[in-house]
DNA sequence: AATGAATGAGGTTTCATTCAT
DNA sequence: AATGAATGAAACCTCATTCAT
């Protein structure tokens, strides 16, 4: 009689995990080319030939891997919303990016590196063009929402400092004063909440 | 007859920077183990065994080209040392910034991806590092000099935010408003000179 | 508890049966090499690790195949042994390797495809020389028997056109006027019964 | 300086040659799939990866080499088209295709081999049904004007033979009566040239 | 009897590099 | 300086087969 459906589960479950973080800690380092299948399933401890059960190709777990990033970032948005000025906002921004950050280091790290190739994003077909423009979008929305003046530009800058300094913080990989900058940053920002007007108390 | 030693060395020249000019392109658009030698030998118009005769390996022909990028970032800060203020400071750094790219969009997307891979850069032996840490160190002196408290830090942060507007406007290929952006930015800092203190005029 | 003896059996043999009939169609359309042991396995309805249940290799599989096509071709000199002229003799050979064809044309497909590789024939170890030589003599027995002259070439002959005829009819797949063709080729073979002589009443 | 063109020209065509040699032999013998591209070279006494500067593929071997053998066919047609009466005809396009096959056995087993593998030949974009039509047509053309009745069947069955009989000779290696037997098959067609009417000379 | 996860050898193909000319 | 045929290592991936359950 067969193993049970959910030893089985189990089992192709472990796998596919063991491999997903062996290939962060690869590809991080030596990127996507300069890993090779085999040195990948050493890595997380199975035969070359069953990671194929697992992947459709040695691509289709880098896809797997920067999916699993890009919903992250929506988080560091989410826990900034809460905050009522908008310096309170960049603060707990940047913050949530670095927690993010501290616990997925080398997939940041190798997010950073495929960002700039269009020809290999595209195929891979990951919407990034997309995200960036959505992510945009609600940080405008949240500056304009605090009282920010062109918030359509803060939202930039904005964007590019949190960019800019969340890559340094990788880099430096421990000793930057990553608090200091983060309030050197966030001084930059306005203190205070916006006199209560929304759309709907309009006279 | 041989040709005459100048006609080859201008014929050596030529051949060697039609190679790293198709091998910016390419190499930042498919990277660089996604480029053949044979490919790149192509773009640039010669025989594949050719290239040899002007670069060790096909590595050293991307080690030749980050060089020459490494090279070009000091001229932002030689620009900006001009400014007596910091905001003109920032201000000139990022034109100065934005100039290079518009020359050298390719090449720095290229450094840009290769930036995360530590395995890859050893192998090339670019000291990165160090001139990051050296442009730190200038950074650091232009803020002190100009009034700057804390200059340490805000030379972080002045050196992230950099980075990121710098990558969101190679990123965003021409529709990026990078004038409003860089004068956002740049009011974030003083723009009164400090007061006539150097090094010199202690009492 | 075991299910009886019997039921077990039945199931085996029903799933061999199964195995069997998805090798014949696959092996005969995408060849032996072409078709996985996955896929056989599949298109049987089964799991690929049962197949080594019921065979010890895929290889095994090809030669119960191949076994099984070779007891058959008798049946065809069986049937047209009981015609007293040749002509009938040949129509009715003619007409049984039909009747077979259209039971197992993607065996006989198969077949076909194999026929003319000695080293893969010698896998197997099918004493294919040894069947066709046997072939071969019953024939010309037969041949000798009704009458005809040379009958060792005429065998030869009759076999070539047997088996000629054969592959066109299984290569044209349907569309193919076979009881016309067999008419004529009956017709070349002499429609007298042979003086009721045998060996034994020579003078 | 370069090799001469020449030189250049001379050196491909031999290796390509070298390659279709050995490819004929391994592949008939082993099969398409039995044969790996590495055996493929040692046999043709270059390096595997030389193999694909001359064939996109191993694939493409096999293509040219069957593109070869069909142009050969329609010789057989051409020597035996000057023949005045069918008896002569067949004698004369069976002796061709004897001649043939001695020149070309391995060749042709391979061809025998791949016929009834329909995905294969699919595969291959070979024009097999397309020229075994118009071989159909030039021998039912050529029966019609040597007077025999029924040519549409007839050349079916010559066809039928003339394949049979080439079967036979090339799997029987030597031992092989092929004179007698092409007497045998030829005595079966009308001996006398039709009475001299073609098209043209109706009253 | 039956399952399907796992193995590891071997397949085709690509590619940086060398070398004869 | 220049060519491109040739090499051979290594890449990705498939597959027959085994094995724990």
């Amino acid at each position: 009689m067969p193993r049970t459906a959910d030893a089985n589960s189990a089992l192709r479950e472990k796998t596919r995990e063991r491999v997903l973080q062996a290939a962060v800690r690869l590809f991080s380092r030596h990127g996507f080319d300069g890993t090779s299948v085999r040195a990948l399933a050493q890595e997380a401890g199975i035969a070359a030939g069953l990671l194929y059960a697992h992947f459709e190709s040695k691509e289709a777990v880098l896809v797997a891997l920067m999916q699993s990033s890009m919903t992250d970032v929506a988080r560091t948005l989410d826990d900034a919303d809460r905050e009522p000025t908008a310096r309170d906002f960049v603060t707990t921004m940047l913050e949530s990016a670095v927690t993010l950050l501290d616990e997925h280091r080398d997939l940041w790290r190798l997010g950073y590196g495929l960002r700039h190739q269009p020809e290999v994003l595209a195929r891979l077909e990951l919407p990034l063009a997309q995200l960036m423009h959505q992510f945009h979008q609600r940080l405008e929305q949240a500056l304009r929402q605090r009282g920010v003046r062109e918030p359509g530009i803060e939202a930039l800058l904005l964007f590019a400092t949190v960019d800019g300094i969340s890559q340094q913080y990788v880099q430096h990989d421990g000793d930057y004063p990553i608090a200091a900058v983060i309030r050197a940053a966030a001084s930059r920002w306005p203190a205070t909440a916006p006199s209560r007007k929304r759309k709907a108390d309009r006279p």
